[in-house]
DNA sequence: ATTGATATTGATAACTGTTATCAATATAGA
DNA sequence: TCTATATTGATAACAGTTATCAATATCAAT
């Protein structure tokens, strides 16, 4: 079965890109992560190892990780695009705690299908969607609670 | 009935801020402008009027203004913000063209309840939520057709 | 109306995340 | 091995926005 390094080696020889150690690492390294990663995350680990990388050669390899597709690339609250592994990893929208960060990835295949009849009552074939919910979570409720008879 | 300068006039003095003319002029050229607003566009208009306001003004009173819920910014795929009247205006999400940049305004209020449920199921309480589909339009699509004979 | 504490202003520097530039180097097909 | 060309790292540039700061305006208390 292919695996992520196959289907990038493929990808980038049918666009006529080269396969190069640093592509190899980033995509090693990207993998070594779970859930959402962000690109300073990975340029810190990419450092302890190879110090030469520069951080365009990071930004560049992301790009063609999301144009193969197996990776996604969020942009949430705060202006940091996030990179998420896509590979086997079935399609879902997040729920995010607006007071720590935390998230929580759900799917709903009721809401999946009314965007796609929304798309064509309106004569649009949808290419992607984006939802997020924004909350606060049990644990900062309670703090929040908590500390509000201080 | 109050009207969204009172609003705004309102919520200064509650915050102990000032009425000024700048503010007064950047919410009535705002205003002047239906639907989602660029600051490009309304930094045009302003210097018309008045070349001597400055845009650090401009996206300080577009903060105010979405601090006391009159306005809402939406961030989109290009990076550049928009802004939205919000006052008297119903809640909605958007579908976009990815193609021309299209906007359509939709609701779907069986969507609005399932988002609740699904973060009442996380035990979060649900605050705001993002939700935008991504499509191509009956007129680009047409047109890429056309075009694709050539 | 005057005063004065403090909020606001405009100009502009700084910042952040990302992309473009470019000369040196590496890749891979012939 | 050779060679066209893709890639690299360093760094400048960029875009949108925010911070800084000295001059000025606001407005509540007098
Ligand atoms: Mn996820
Ligand atoms: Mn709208
Ligand atoms: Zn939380
Ligand atoms: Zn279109």
């Amino acid at each position: 079965m292919l695996n992520e390094f196959d289907l990038f080696k493929d990808f980038l020889h049918k666009q006529r890109l080269r396969w190069t150690p640093q592509r190899k690492m980033i995509l090693d390294i990207f993998l070594s992560f779970e859930g959402h990663v962000q690109i300073e995350t990975l340029h810190e680990k990419i450092r302890e190892q190879d110090p030469s990388i520069g951080i365009a050669t990071l930004y560049r390899t992301l790009k063609l990780l999301v144009d193969c597709e197996l990776v996604e690339a969020h942009s949430f609250q705060n202006g940091k695009k996030t990179y998420e592994r896509m590979f086997h990893v079935r399609h879902h929208d997040h729920l995010i705690c607006t007071s720590c960060e935390k998230t929580i990835e759900f799917e709903h295949p009721l809401i999946e299908k009314y965007q796609v009849e929304i798309c064509e009552a309106h004569g649009f074939t949808m290419k992607s969607h984006k939802m997020e919910l924004f909350g606060i979570c049990d644990n900062c409720r309670i703090k929040n609670n908590t500390l509000s008879f201080l």
